[in-house]
DNA sequence: GTGAAAGCGCTAACAA
DNA sequence: TTGTTAGCGCTTTCAC
């Protein structure tokens, strides 16, 4: 935004009519003479001229950009994610701009007030571990922006949502593990405030129930963080006495599952025959770690499309709003680092 | 941008004071008294207001937006490579938006478009594979907006890039094949306009020469389409005369090589002691497919953060820029799908 | 130290 | 069908 750039003005007086003859032409509004029309389209071309949608937006008092704010992108499942959210938006006219939380509660109130600031029609949002508090994001929500949560949604904000069955995908996973014959399961999860890991515990819990295991307080971990606390806590339920150790590990997700599953080939622990272990994600290296990670599977790409989708909806009919939550479908892959049944 | 949010001249009436002196106790001019400064930003916080940054923008005609355009936000090297960039642009106060070209040239074009409509302050691209006409570019260039190429880069662009030694990392691949006995190296590349193929098909072939053997024209492919074209000319290959097949295959891109892998372990072939592998990227799958792919690493989120470097001191002094080119360093990573020394 | 006023590029009444 | 005009929210001269 710099040098020369032609506006409807310069169109205007080089063919000596109105700016707003103009910019009708250039809308495709149907009261304007086809012959007007195509001069100015021409001239257009001619002047290289390139609409500025900052003007445009502040006039109309729409963006046509949405704010994604995903706890670290590099991370396959966010991408692929911020992918479906990409394809489908840009299919609607809508341009997305990007932020990491980084898992930090302030970096993402920040980024939430700098979207804010950049006017977005609406947030789609993967919450930090770290959030408990939603003010930020309720905030928006009070100013009318449509707020879609994917993933790591809150209970306490009424809005959109697009999740997995998180529940059912960590009752599934962990019945998965008592049929294969394990007994001492350990749930590896995130922050006691931590939505998605409180209800794959759930979940983990239910199954245990269900099949009349009593759950060991002691084998339920919570890690406040997310990148080192988890093998810290796996080597110190390894270092139990014998008949306290875990005989296979839940993991919250695959990001924390495969480096469990390098450090216990590097301990010379065999899985799954000493220990099973089981993630969450299906991240793409799980399919290729050797034993190859037995995870339950969640849809990234479509995830990201329904979120979108969630978003356009609301933004047709901002009156009557329901908060949706569109629930996907999760899929047990059974691999290898589980026994077979 | 919807409801009822705060301007600076609701804080003003507020104030029953100007919207000038508003603006200026917000940005923090020197010459704002101090009562009245702290008066305005009391209102501000009570008034929830929040900074219109489209308006600003139209005013001082600069966004503090950069535009990023990837082939693919899920491939490991663009995303880490983006959130390199996020972590720096954020840091001076950028935002980001983000493109997907699918590899699609139609497709970079109209995000480059899109990218200068919303008048962003500089655009960071890594070409599509398809991409031969750079005038979509250029044109960004002519109106003084700073571009920067990563990876993907053209020699026809005089503007600022990050690339890698691509010929170096070729040719110590290729000669890492060589000396591990490979005699007869095929290279499986992009279309014949595609930079840095072509870099890495220069370094394949200087260390064929090098270590006197001649290159055969039947083991050299190049792929019009990165996705389903490779596994065929892999098949191809497969299918020549026994004394005419190749013994190694040095992929474009592990996104290339991973799949050969999985289709020579399909059809039973061994390796690396039928057929060496070696890719380039390092993408974290690399690390834990069996065998392990030995590739050419590329620090990518390093390159991200180099390019936003770029664009900031091309920013800083617009008039007399020279367009450097950061090449970053590339490393051999030995691992096993090649064979022992 | 503060205010009045112009204007960034565009859209959208309203008038002609 | 076209033109005139006001104004979106902000910054920035220029006066006072």
């Amino acid at each position: 935004m710099r040098n020369t750039q032609a506006t409807i003005r310069d169109i205007a007086i080089k063919l000596n009519i109105s700016i707003s003859t103009v910019s009708r032409a250039l809308r495709g509004a149907p009261d304007v003479n086809q012959e007007t029309k195509k001069a100015v389209l021409e001239m257009a071309e001619k002047l290289n001229y390139e609409p500025n949608r900052v003007a445009q937006s502040l006039r109309i008092k729409r963006t046509n950009t949405l704010g994604i704010i995903v706890p670290e992108i590099s991370l396959h499942f966010f991408s692929s994610a911020i992918s479906g959210m990409q394809e489908e938006a840009a299919q609607h006219g809508y341009s997305i701009m990007i932020c990491q939380s980084l898992e930090s509660f302030e970096t993402e109130k920040q980024n939430v007030h700098m979207l804010a600031a950049n006017r977005v029609d609406g947030l789609l949002i993967s919450m930090s571990s770290e959030t408990k508090d939603v003010a930020h994001i309720q905030s928006l929500i009070n100013k009318n922006i449509p707020v879609v949560l994917f993933d790591r949604v809150s209970d306490a904000l009424p809005v959109a949502k697009v999740v997995v069955d998180d529940h059912d995908g960590a009752f599934k996973a962990t019945e998965h593990l008592i049929q294969t014959g394990c007994r001492r399961i350990a749930y590896i999860g995130g922050p006691l405030t931590f939505y998605i890991s409180n209800q794959r515990k759930r979940g983990y819990l239910d199954a245990l129930l269900h099949h009349n295991i009593i759950p060991d307080e002691q084998l339920i971990v919570h890690c406040h963080e997310l990148h080192t606390e988890p093998l810290e806590q796996v080597k110190r339920l390894l270092s139990l006495p014998k008949t306290q150790q875990p005989d296979a590990l839940f993991c919250l997700n695959d990001p924390i599952a495969v480096p469990v599953l390098q450090l216990l080939k590097e301990k010379n622990i065999r899985v799954p025959e000493e220990i099973s272990v089981v993630g969450f994600t299906n991240e793409p290296v799980s399919a290729f770690i050797e034993p190859s990670l037995t995870t339950v599977s969640q849809p990234s790409h479509e995830m990201g499309k329904k979120a979108i989708e969630l978003f356009l909806e609301q933004s047709h009919d901002l009156d009557n709003f329901t908060p949706v939550t569109a629930t996907m479908k999760t899929t047990l892959l059974v691999r290898n680092s589980t026994r077979k049944v």
